[in-house]
DNA sequence: CCGATGCTTCGGCTATGATCGAAGTATGAA
DNA sequence: TTCATACTTCGATCATAGCCGAAGCATCGG
């Protein structure tokens, strides 16, 4: 009678309000204690530990012992991904507040995705990278020649991401852009790379600040003022 | 407080069961009457109204009137693509049932997403496409000079697409092959030609059959012969 | 051994919402 | 007009599940 996968359960998970407020809580890849989620989602701690208990059985978070703690995090990044796409749905349908505080400015400009750069800057970061041709492909994209001495020079070591499992370039939907950014593993290294050098902090939550000297060389390193202007249409 | 978008509304939208059969039944982009709708998803009329009112509601369904039935159809083709990510999450997190009888070999074989092709068939379209040169980018891909011959020759009127405000060429997630497939107005264009060149008939629910001109003309167009072994690796 | 902290389990309360029968409204056909 | 079909609204029932207080484990520090 059915056909595919059944969703209901799993949309059934992220439906109520504090299980949705833990898994957004967890969107930028850290691993938190049940304390800071129940804090996060506004329920006790009795509460968050039925709900967390439940999102493990579902196998959307992986829970992690630490002496008396215990930690959790997304079990993988395809799970921040339809949190990003449900946000776009959100966003789209009007379900979303209105909201329009600072705040959520700074969350538009620059974010953190999982593990990777998202928001206005990591897309433009994709679109500069292929303008640049360091990537080609669509959704399983590839890395060029080019593309790889480029990325080495920034300081990732490639051949490290290529013997993991996961796919080094991969596509991944900005809610608020509607435009792909990079995800996979070179999104990642490439995010801890510019912490790293101090282009870029973590603000509170999700939210991404960007140095001076980060701005310069973000731009500067994905040639984006040139463009910008001929990108209009 | 809460960062972004609340998905929370939503996702309980798609986490009722009966909600959840609606939508899955309108994935193939058809418009159903309530009384269909209210079969599909095993309730009664009136519970089913009730779900359409909110779906509705929500902007996730668009209503159509027409004498004394009402029809449904999904609001837009984002709608299937979040319902495609929740199968694959829903798929790799085990949340599906058993489900290895022949209709589903069938579903991902070639199955429509909306309205436009699906399964093994349409990743295969798409890399074919891009082999050959067809289409170029990554998530907003673009017709090369190429690709607008090759369509135009198939029976496409480009023209036509370019004028709505619909992406010509869109990359949507596959949630049987995990990797994309076209969706946007060519992808639509291209299913319907297909029917109507006879290369493949809609069978029950979202399961689409190839008929033997149809596979022969299809891996000629694609050239996916050549393909489908260099691309082992 | 003790107490403190972090978390889980249990039990009971409560609210939400899914469901259907029955009655009401609109459209179409005779 | 009269009847039938397609759908909506109302009302009542009932099950689910979220929630928290209280008690129970486990781990750490002393």
């Amino acid at each position: 009678m059915k056909e595919g996968p059944v969703i209901a359960s799993v949309a059934a998970l992220l439906g109520d309000p504090a299980r949705a407020n833990i898994l957004t809580a967890l969107m930028d890849g850290r691993a938190l204690t049940v304390s800071e989620l129940a804090e996060a989602a506004g329920v006790t701690l009795q509460t968050a530990s039925g709900h967390l208990a439940k999102l493990d059985a579902a196998n959307l978070l992986t829970a992690e012992k630490q002496g008396r703690h215990r930690y959790f995090r997304l079990s993988g990044p395809d799970v921040a991904q339809v949190l990003e796409a449900l946000m776009g749905l959100a966003q789209r349908t009007g379900a979303t507040r209105v909201r329009t505080g600072p705040k959520d400015a700074a969350l538009r400009s620059a974010r953190i995705c999982y593990d990777h750069l998202a928001g206005e800057r990591g897309v433009a970061l994709l679109k500069g990278a292929q303008r640049q041709g360091l990537i080609k492909g669509e959704k399983d994209m590839i890395l060029t020649e080019k593309g790889r001495a480029f990325f080495a020079d920034f300081g990732i070591d490639l051949a490290q991401l290529e013997k993991g499992r996961r796919p080094v370039c991969r596509a991944c939907l900005d809610w608020s852009e509607r435009h792909s950014h990079l995800g996979g593993g070179l999104g990642a290294a490439l995010l801890s790379r510019m912490i790293e050098t101090g282009w870029v902090r973590r603000d509170v939550g999700r939210v991404l600040a960007f140095t001076c000297e980060g701005v310069e060389g973000f731009e500067a390193a994905f040639m984006l003022s040139a463009g910008k202007d001929s990108e209009a249409a």
